[in-house]
DNA sequence: GATTGATCATAG
DNA sequence: CTATGATCAATC
């Protein structure tokens, strides 16, 4: 990244960089930005992310909050096929999992990033090279009465689990659109949870996703 | 072919 | 280790 990024001050000036990387290839814009483009992302499998937050100058950093917190807008890519179907379920925040008594879902950080996200989709079909891979249609995104009513439905069932120290019977088959799945460097990584007679225990860090076809019916409903 | 559980790179 | 950015790949 040798580029200096530049925040957007507005919603209509980041829908205008993200309208101007429509149709451009990935390649092109690493190229601009004098970054190399890998063969496959199987080691660097945020690279197209860090790519177009630096594009459009989303504030790096790791901190568990929007992308542009003064626009209170969440920035994410999303791979799809050639049929414009989601190849992956989208990665959320990280599951709190201690410290949650009386956390409510209009309080939780699952919530206030789905609030307002920027969605960006790019070919992600292997057959692609990533350096011929097309930027799409941005799509700004809220969340319908009807689908925060599901996303709050999903959290509140997951989240009670992990509160009654149940987190290790909770899997991928847990919720209708969201659900939680292991999020960590590998799977022997291990943090602090609550235990089943409600004191410590340790688990394996997990991370709230989108399911592909929640993500679908987003993308399919043009803005 | 879709899905679930595992994994990779990097910053702080 | 935790959090960001996600995709990989074994299995169903």
């Amino acid at each position: 990244m040798k580029t200096i990024p530049q925040p957007p001050q507005s919603l209509s000036e980041l829908m205008k960089r993200a309208n101007a990387m429509a149709g451009l290839s990935l390649g092109l814009l690493a190229h601009s930005h004098n970054i190399t483009v890998p063969k496959n992302l199987k080691r660097d499998k945020g690279w197209v992310g860090q790519l177009i937050e630096h594009e459009l100058g989303a504030i790096a950093g790791s901190k568990p909050e929007p992308d542009f917190a003064n626009l209170g807008i969440e920035l994410k890519t999303i791979p799809i096929n050639h049929q414009g179907k989601p190849i992956e379920t989208t990665y959320v925040t990280v599951a709190p999992l201690q410290n949650i008594q009386g956390l409510t879902w209009e309080n939780s950080v699952v919530y206030h990033k789905l609030r307002q996200v920027l969605w960006i989709p790019i070919q992600g079909e292997r057959h692609i090279p990533i350096n011929d891979r097309q930027i799409g249609t941005p799509i700004l995104w809220r969340p319908s009465d009807i689908e925060m009513q599901q996303l709050k439905q999903d959290w509140e069932e997951i989240m009670e689990l992990i509160t009654l120290g149940q987190i290790d019977s909770i899997t991928a088959r847990h919720g209708e659109v969201l659900q939680l799945r292991p999020k960590a460097a590998n799977s022997k990584i291990l943090t602090q949870c609550i235990g089943k007679e409600g004191g410590l225990a340790l688990t394996n860090p997990r991370g709230f996703y989108l399911k592909i076809a929640f993500t679908h019916q987003i993308l399919s409903q043009l803005i």
